[in-house]
DNA sequence: CATTGTGAACGGATTCACAGCC
DNA sequence: GGCTGTGAATCCGTTCACAATG
C-alpha cells in the first residue's frame, strides 16, 4: 500500500503525533507507548498503533516507541525532512501572524517569499527579509522552485491570485480567505481551505447553553 | 432528539452551506434544490438533505430550499441568531487579524472584550473599544454573560488563561495555540483547536509532488 | 414531474481482541 | 508481563432507492 491509498483522516492526525512527539522530546522522555500518546492526544492506542501501521512498524513490542525514532519517521512521511520552502501572499495581520509563527516555531519550512500589493507594506521588514510586491512571485516561485502557497489576501483577489499561483507552478494552496478556490481537475493541485468564521460558528453552535439545546 | 445528538461532521459542514447560501442570497437567487447546493459545497445532494433533515424538514418538494428562509433556519440552528458576545484574549497579529474579520465581516458575533498584558498593546485603539489588561477579563465577561472566548495568547500561557476563563464562566473556547486545552470533563465545556502550523504541515504531505492532490 | 425526506444497504473508520514479540 | 501490530467485529457516516408531496 502506497502514501497515496491512505486515508485522510488518517493524514489529518500525522501532524498532531508530531507536536505529541516534539512535546516529550521537549520533557526528554525517550520512550512513549501508544497508551501515554493516548493520554496527550484523546486518540484511543488502537487507533494511534494502526494509523503509524499504514506506513510501517516503528515500534518495539513490548516497550513502546522511540520518541526521536518515531518523531523522525513522521516528519519524513508528512514530507518535514525536505528543505520545503513556500511563499506567502497577503501581508496583513493575519499573513504576519502565520509568517512569524512559521519563522519562529517551524524549522522544517522556509518562507522565501513574502508578497503584498499596498506600497505601505511593500519594502517593509518580515523578520530578516523584505516584503515583496505581488509582481515578482512569478520570478521568486521560479527561482525557488517553490510548489507550496498560502494565501491571506482580501477574499475577492483570491481566485485571481491561486490562478496567477498555479501557472506559476505552485500545487498547494492553503486558502484562509472565505471562499472556495477553484482548480481544473486536471491540474492536479491541493488546495486546503480554512475559513477562520466558520471555526467560529461551528463553536458558536456548542456553545449556546444547554436550554437553548433542548429538543425539536 | 436534541440538537446535541447531532454528530460533529453534520454541524462542521452547516457554517458551509450557510457561506452558500449567502452567496446565493448575494446573487438574490430565491430557490435552490440540493443538487444546487451539492455543486456549490461539493457535498452530495443526499448527504445535504439528510444534514439538513436532522433538524427539522425545511424544504418544499418538488422545488427545493427558500434560500432566505433556509439561510434562516441555520443561522438560528448555528445559534447567529442570538446577539452573540465573545471575548478575545491575546492581541498580536493573529488575535487582531480575528477580531478584524470578525468585527467587519460577521455581524452576528459581537466582540465585548479583547485583552492582552503587554503594557504596550493595552489601551491602543480595537476599532472602536478599548483593548484591556486581562485582569478586567472576569468583570467583562460576567457583566456581559459572554460564554464563547477566542485564545491567541502565547502557547505557554493557553492552559491558564483557559482554566480563567472557565472560572468566569465561559463555556466554549476557540483556542489558536498550538497546544490541546485539558479541560475537566463534567465542566461541560466545549473546546475547538486551531493549530495553523498543522494545517500547513496537513498540506505538505499532499504537495510533495509525486502524491496524489486532493481537496482536504 | 421534480424534489424532498428517509429507511435500508453499504462502506469506511474505529474498536475489540488477541497473536506475536521483546 | 507489557506493548505492538493486526484480522475480525462493530459502529457510524454516506449513499442508495424510493415513497411522499407540492
Amino acid at each position: 500500500m502506497s502514501y497515496r491509498d491512505v486515508s485522510k483522516v488518517v493524514v489529518k492526525r500525522l501532524p498532531i503525533y508530531l507536536r505529541a512527539l516534539d512535546n516529550q522530546l521537549r520533557n526528554s522522555v525517550q520512550i512513549v507507548s501508544s497508551r501515554d500518546l493516548s493520554q496527550i492526544t484523546g486518540f484511543s492506542a488502537e487507533q494511534i498503533r494502526k494509523d503509524l501501521a499504514y506506513f510501517g512498524a516503528f515500534g518495539t513490542r513490548g516497550t513502546g516507541y522511540s520518541v526521536d525514532y518515531l518523531r523522525n519517521k513522521i516528519m519524513q512521511i508528512i514530507g518535514l525532512h525536505e528543505n520545503n520552502r513556500v511563499v506567502i501572499v497577503g501581508m496583513g495581520h493575519l499573513g504576519i501572524a502565520f509568517a512569524r509563527h512559521t519563522i519562529t516555531k517551524n524549522p522544517y519550512v522556509k518562507i522565501v517569499g513574502a508578497f503584498d500589493i499596498d506600497p505601505e507594506v511593500v519594502g517593509t521588514d518580515l523578520f530578516d527579509q523584505n516584503i515583496n510586491h505581488i509582481s515578482e512571485m512569478k520570478e521568486v516561485i521560479e527561482a525557488h522552485k517553490v510548489n507550496v502557497a498560502i494565501i491571506t489576501v482580501p477574499v475577492q483577489k483570491a481566485q485571481a491570485i491561486s490562478d496567477q499561483l498555479i501557472q506559476y507552478g505552485i500545487t498547494a494552496i492553503l486558502n484562509f480567505t472565505p471562499t472556495t478556490i477553484l482548480v481544473e481537475e486536471d491540474l492536479k493541485v491541493c488546495v486546503h481551505n480554512v475559513d477562520l468564521s466558520m471555526e467560529l460558528q461551528c463553536l458558536m453552535y456548542y456553545g449556546l447553553d444547554e436550554r437553548q439545546k433542548v429538543s425539536i
